[in-house]
DNA sequence: CAAAATTAGATTGTGCGCAATATGATTTTG
DNA sequence: CAAAATCATATTGCGCACAATCTAATTTTG
């Protein structure tokens, strides 16, 4: 699928095969740093990080998940979560509490500031909306080819979806 | 540019509207996430992080460059790169070193096990493209796609692109 | 039911990413 | 030319991300 005229060569590896600017990795790489970027001035004020806020959507979509279930939506581990969930507690975002049935499971669930907070992230799409300079349609577009990505990379996909 | 019909709704938003699954922000974080977990088993044997790759990647491109100049490149500022190029240099794969002419800049040259790394990325790049699963044409049209983005959020552009 | 295996979270250590600050070198200005 | 401003890089502190490890609770097995 990719060609391999130029990239068997290993004692002149022509510029363009391995550019930069050709290369996904570096795409994606600055994508998610440029996004962190927007979305910084927008969170500061309410004293959230883009991680943070990111959990805090999928808690508006579904409240009262486990430490567990949270992690396997956004793809991380506790070592991760534990110390972000404690920070957005303490920003009285969330409570933690043990789940009284299985002591081991941690549910996580919205406080008053937490639901709230659903209503000002509208403005915050706005504005990001905004500042992509892309309509609705091409974002969705390219959400879609991501998602299509990252699940083919994550269940260690090898199929071929050329045309 | 975006549809305002369910967003202004400020008190009952629909779960559309705000689905973590058609948000652009949480596609760009699981695909550099998915990413980076796709690189890190080709790149353990070389004892290189995902960063560190990209990093030398831009001195393939043109080496001895003066840390600004990757850090202009890259993104990243030297609280970042100064430990970043540290390790590289501790590892072997380049070099740091005062700049004769202006003591204020450290040039980074790549030493022979830098350029030699360059011949190994080329198994490593068929290996990704085999794990995303998708034509080499599909993956070059995401990537501009994805530098069209990340150019816009970084010069904070507000213009419309919709056809 | 008791021992073993499994499960959920938390903790620790290393590295990335950025803001704020510090240091030292060069350039600009008076 | 000396003081001030600027510039390049390094350092520090905080938060995210993950591997490895640890603890405690539940479930499975004999």
């Amino acid at each position: 699928m990719i060609d391999k005229r130029d990239e068997a060569e290993t004692d002149d590896i022509p510029a363009g095969m391995l550019a930069l600017d050709r290369q996904l990795c570096f795409a994606v790489y600055s994508a998610a740093h440029a996004l962190n970027r927007a979305y910084k001035p927008l969170l500061d004020p309410y004293g959230l990080t883009y991680p943070q806020y990111i959990a805090l959507m999928t808690l508006w979509e579904e409240d009262g998940r486990t430490v567990k279930a949270l992690g396997a939506r956004l793809g991380l581990d506790s070592g991760t979560l534990s110390p972000l969930l404690k920070r957005l507690e303490g920003a009285g975002y969330i409570r933690r509490a043990r789940d009284r049935n299985d002591e081991r499971q941690v549910l996580v669930t919205l406080t008053d500031k937490g639901r709230a907070m659903k209503h000002e992230a509208v403005a915050i799409r706005l504005a990001i909306g905004k500042a992509t300079g892309c309509s609705l349609d091409t974002l969705q577009a390219l959400t879609a080819d991501l998602q299509t990505l990252a699940g083919r990379l994550d269940t260690g996909a090898t199929q071929d979806d050329a045309a």
